[in-house]
DNA sequence: GCCGTTTTCGGCCCGACTGTTTTCAGTCG
């Protein structure tokens, strides 16, 4: 997959086309950057779409031309390109990393670069720390912080926060804006309105008379680390936690604009855009504008798509996935809601390695309005985890049986465990026991990325597994753990397949895992497959989670009818193929 | 360099904020 190494050569040549002074150098950038995006978020390899058409193909994918076409192909076949060569020859720094440092772009870079030598990060550090940068003509001691700050940010941070711990920071922040006073709305946009399992940023958009006096409140909040810049009606700073967050005041007639714009995403915003264009209008992110340059919607997010022909639709639909045409079609489809989930069919208690009783678990589960809940423990081989044997489960199902005739009905626990599924992928338990499970999730945990685990090796386990029919549910089907894991090789789509021949639905992990997340979930859904929405709650506050994995199954088009743990409690058990 | 049922030539988004600029260039989103 050459796609993200082509993408960083045009994104790096738009930045080098950004020193030239040619007379359209600027618009050059603009095409560079454009096409770099386009690869960057291309869904199939680039290399197979020049295979099947050559350069007409490659000119058929949007900011593509003849030209960059034709670099591409250089780059296929030679892996090199002539211009990028000779762009790098006539500036020999490091302009991809050190323009990523906040406060740097090209042209700052270059003059470092002249007058310094800074070629690359370490060289930057070197003539931070010497003192060196504030004494050329246009630095000065602020410029010279500024980029000290932006380095030390592009440490600690390490690219996108996951939207687990992002979300609540967020929320938090807006609720005391909301109690000061000072503003009549306020609403988080951006990347955390459309729930990406991760976020670069978060942007707050709020309503207000006293804009100053809230820029003001909010870069002294106690979150706030560090100021990166404020004005009357912006501000952004860096919070403790280790990430940006903007604040942008706005008048009520331009809200709904703003926050149609701020929440994105950039795709979803060109093809709105575009529409917007062809029927005359201009849309921005301060209203929607007629001809004469009346704003005709600002005021409220549902009313620029309704001017537009299109249907309004969740933030998370918004990625340029063809969400576009079904909304000018009105055939936007009713989302699975978080008051649609009854129950959550992955947890662990503290017989292996959960923190809380069954009993604390159920109570919790009570307390969330749930009807029924799953408690599927590890099974012996994971011994990290304290796994149960037969022996254990069947001492631990006589409890649970005594605290669901407790329960009397106001809360149904399922008998299950989190099965392992073997090397060669049988089931870590006795049929017999497993047979008499209620919910039975199977999962693998060991041996996921070693060499000779190939795509059918994996891909074979997890098939093996479901056609034993004694599997409810495949959990964290790809295995990966945001940030810490890569997803293993495995067929999905070969895999759906046999979950829709075997009646197994698909898990939608919300924890860090994410897993299936929001295009595994699209890849697979065009089998008749159910999905589970589950926490694999370790704790009772791990509940807390599910609002996540209902944003992801959102983001995969997911209804409510596709979802098992949307499922009244008798449709459930039929479903699972029990009584 | 890309793109086009208003164009194959002549357009391509721009406003907010900051620093060192005394009227604006650089950066960001």
């Amino acid at each position: 997959m050459e796609n993200k190494a082509i993408s960083e050569i045009l994104y790096e040549i738009a930045d080098f086309l950004g020193l030239e002074d040619f007379p359209t150098a600027r618009f050059e950038v603009r095409a560079y950057k454009k096409a770099a995006l386009t690869i960057e978020t291309l869904q199939e390899p680039i290399e197979e779409v020049y295979n099947k058409g050559g350069t007409a193909a490659l000119m058929e994918l949007p900011g593509v031309g003849k030209s960059i076409a034709g670099l591409i192909e250089e780059y296929l076949k030679t892996g090199k390109s002539k211009k990028y060569e000779m762009m790098k020859k006539k500036y020999p720094f490091d302009m991809r990393n050190l323009t990523a440092v906040t406060g740097l772009g090209a042209k700052k870079a270059l003059t470092l670069y002249k007058k310094l030598g800074v070629r690359n990060i370490d060289d930057l550090k070197r003539a931070i720390d010497t003192h060196k940068v504030s004494k050329l003509e246009g630095f000065g001691e602020k410029s010279e912080e500024v980029i000290k700050h932006g380095l030390e940010m592009k440490e600690s941070s390490k690219g996108r926060m996951l939207i687990i711990d992002a979300l609540p920071a967020a929320e938090a922040i807006v609720e005391k804006l909301r109690k000061s006073g000072l503003v009549e709305k306020v609403m988080i946009a951006g990347s955390a309105r459309r729930m990406r399992e991760t976020v670069g940023d978060m942007d707050i958009l709020a309503i207000s008379k006293k804009a100053p006096e809230v820029m003001r409140f909010f870069t002294s909040l106690p979150e706030v680390e560090s100021i990166l810049s404020q004005g009357p009606t912006k501000a952004t700073v860096w919070l403790k936690m280790g990430i940006q967050c903007d604040l942008r005041a706005l008048e009520p007639e331009s809200f709904g604009a703003a926050v149609q714009y701020f929440t994105g995403s950039r795709d979803h915003n060109v093809q709105v855009r575009t529409i917007a264009v062809k029927l005359g209008y201009k849309l921005n992110e301060y209203g929607l504008f007629d001809r004469k340059n009346k704003n005709v919607g600002g005021v409220e997010e549902e009313s620029i798509y309704e001017k537009l022909g299109m249907q309004w639709m969740p933030p998370e639909m918004r990625e340029a996935r063809g969400e576009v045409e079904l909304a000018l079609r009105h055939k936007i489809p009713k989302l699975v809601e978080m008051s649609d989930i009854k129950g959550d069919l992955h947890t662990h208690t503290k017989e292996t390695d959960g923190a809380n009783s069954i009993q604390e678990m159920a109570a919790a589960a009570v307390g969330l309005g749930y009807k029924y809940i799953a408690t599927t423990n590890h099974t012996k081989s994971l011994v990290i985890a304290k796994g149960m044997d037969e022996k254990g489960f069947i001492e631990y199902f006589k409890r649970v049986d005594k605290l669901n005739d407790d329960l009397n009905g106001e809360l149904t626990i399922l008998k299950g465990a989190e099965v392992d599924i073997l090397r060669n992928g049988k089931l870590d338990l006795d049929k017999n026991i497993l047979k008499e499970m209620d919910c039975v999730v199977g999962a693998t945990h060991s041996r996921l990325a070693q060499v000779d685990v190939g795509k059918e090796t994996m891909t074979d386990r997890a098939i093996k597994a479901m056609d034993t029919g004694l599997v409810h549910v495949l959990a964290h089907p790809t295995g990966r753990i945001i940030g810490e894991r890569e997803q293993f090789q495995i067929d999905l789509e070969k895999v759906a397949e046999v979950a829709e021949r075997n009646n197994v639905a698909l898990e939608i992990n919300a924890s860090n895992r994410m897993d299936l997340n929001d295009t595994n979930i699209m890849l697979t859904s065009k089998y008749k497959i159910l999905y589970s929405i589950a926490t694999d709650a370790h704790r009772t506050q791990n509940y807390m989670l599910m609002r996540y994995g209902v944003g992801t199954a959102r983001r995969g088009w997911l209804t409510k009818d596709r979802i098992l743990n949307a499922m009244p409690l008798d449709k459930l058990r039929k479903l699972i193929g029990k009584r």
